[in-house]
DNA sequence: TATTAGCACTCAATTTATTAGAGTGCTAAC
DNA sequence: GTTAGCACTCTAATAAATTGAGTGCTAATA
């Protein structure tokens, strides 16, 4: 608040918050009418002078009305935006049950927010390294194939068919079953690596080729798919936003959303730049964003804990006028009900 | 071929290939040279008007060229397609291997597909309902929590987690299983259905309640997710195509591709009109396709079969003018790559 | 000294006119 | 039956004219 007086701040807010509505320039003579400070457009055009030279605003064209910078949203989004407790919005109405799958929830939970509003919305599963093996169990499915199934903490299931060259003894197997369970329960995904494994090959003992085939295929089964999975909704709202959706831009955001690959950066950063004292909520304006096809837009980021180490990422993808305090709103007290939704489990 | 002399076959085969190639309406100028007809333009247009009038192509304006219409680009595709013998697609590059998960080599084939083609492709997963349930376990994984295995023939592995209220017996969690295999193995999905339970339910006997319980989520298990899910590649194609890149056309379109909800109707309607004669291979022109929004699209379908009635759907989704020699080849060749990948399955 | 009314000026956006050219249909000649 | 020729149509592209929102500056005012 050095270099911004009162009055600047109020009216730099006014077309801040005009701009958001409308999406047009805003001018001296609106701001001078919508404002409660009663000063003349002749007033506002000085301040608003001054108020570009600082850079919080830009003329697009000489004729034009101002819009704000990347600076100015974000001095309103970090000084200006509202705490408001607005009425908190009916997340709770999609009733997602806790004995749905993972997967089913988290994709509704992208459809919700995304019909709430009216942006892209992308949530990424949990990662799981950091959780803890439950139970492990192989068994044979018929002449030549072994199923292991695996199950962390927080009831997240993991299936591989491991072929196998010679037959196994049934009592081989229990003895395997054994042994797993004993030396891995209580490990985490990470921790469970190839010392363990190698381990574990030499306390089998004997049967080392076949043995050794099988653990390996465990390990395998237990580190693939460690990468997140991301799910998209409401790619089309950019649709809404006029200045998002002319045809290259556009064709490249909803590329971007298909593709998936690179809204896992997105989902790394929002993790290093996780702040506890803001909630996990993070916002990227602009070129602050790391991926580059979103550079018009704004991306506000949630960081959702379901404990055991199980974090995700939340993103929400709009325009750069997009409307912070209702999203930001939105994403806390969905972090909230993903709480109750996941304490128990 | 009754109203069609020879000659204005050719006219109308080389009026559709141009408008395929160049999307611009075509004049009869155009064709008196291509063709290796020897017309001058003037007759060619005589024999435009006498086309028109048939209802095979259409004039856009007054001082226009003409394009195919919907009924042009119908014949076009039933008989002056030709099975063109072109270098096969190098679909194998992407080494799909048999052991990955079938999510995955779905995703992937649509993906391949969308890019080979540069139109949108769509993938539906198989109908499990014909298959075969080879193995079921049930595992006590901690007090109060039993995890349900299902596998089906081609290794298709469901899991479910039943939380029960009160323990159950190591002994006759054992028992329950030795009963669930003998009386289900070998059916199919569909076969077991309430009265199936039921009898089961009356089977076991004692511990009603609890083995009811369970049970009843056993079949639940088994029915849920039946349905298909859809994987799509390439939406973003159709902005390659001018015609269909308007910014409402192309919204209402991307849109279907993500809710991937009504894509459901093209999957049923293509099994509906499958013909083995055809290799399963269909063709939808402008209204001829079930979903309202790609009306001014064409779709061409192909069902693949991995045996076992475990039958899908792939579909490509285009301009009305897309290549359909080359989409009908690629997807031909795909069908027969599909077998190779799955057939030792 | 801060504010404001007033006015000339700018520039995107909209509307209107103008032109160019691709293509047609028709007629008359071959 | 085929073709050259010509008048006509209609879109698309370009240019010109108009509008209007908005600015910056200056001089008057509180």
């Amino acid at each position: 608040m050095y270099e911004l007086d009162d009055r600047k701040v109020k009216i730099l807010q006014a077309i801040i918050r005009t701009y958001l509505e409308t999406g047009e320039p805003v001018g001296s003579r609106t701001i001078s009418k919508y404002s409660d400070l009663n000063l003349s457009s002749a007033t506002i055009r000085n301040e608003m002078a001054d108020l570009e030279e600082l850079g919080y605003i830009i003329q697009p064209h000489t004729s034009a009305g101002r819009i704000p910078s990347d600076k100015g949203y974000r001095f309103y989004v970090d000084k200006l935006m509202e705490d408001q407790q607005r009425e908190v919005q009916d997340l709770k109405d999609l009733m997602i049950q806790r004995q749905d799958k993972m997967e089913r929830v988290l994709k509704q939970v992208a459809k919700v927010l995304a019909t709430n509003t009216n942006y892209a919305a992308m949530i990424s599963s949990p990662q799981y390294r950091r959780n803890k093996l439950k139970f492990i169990q192989l068994t044979q499915v018929e002449d030549g194939q072994i199923l292991a199934v695996i199950v962390l903490e927080g009831n997240i299931v993991k299936n591989k068919m491991i072929p196998i060259s010679e037959m196994l003894e049934t009592e081989d197997l229990f003895r395997l079953n054994v042994m797993l369970n004993t030396s891995l329960n209580g490990l985490t995904m990470e921790e469970i690596n190839l010392d363990v494994i190698t381990q574990l090959k030499e306390q089998a003992g004997d049967h080392s080729v076949l043995v050794s085939e099988v653990l390996d295929a465990v390990a395998q089964a237990i580190h693939e798919e460690e990468d997140v999975e991301i799910f998209t909704s409401g790619a089309t709202n950019i649709f809404k936003y006029p200045e998002l959706s002319d045809s290259e831009r556009a064709r490249e955001l909803i590329s971007t959303f298909e593709e998936k690959q690179q809204l896992a950066s997105l989902i790394t950063r929002s993790f290093e730049d996780t702040d506890t004292e803001k909630n996990g909520i993070q916002v990227y304006i602009g070129n602050e964003t790391p991926v580059q096809a979103m550079k018009d837009c704004s991306v506000v980021t949630a960081t959702y804990d379901l404990g055991r180490g199980m974090k995700g990422t939340i993103g929400i993808i709009g325009p750069k006028r997009m409307d912070y305090e209702n999203v930001v709103n939105t994403l806390k007290t969905l972090m909230v009900q993903l709480d109750q939704i996941f304490e128990r489990s």
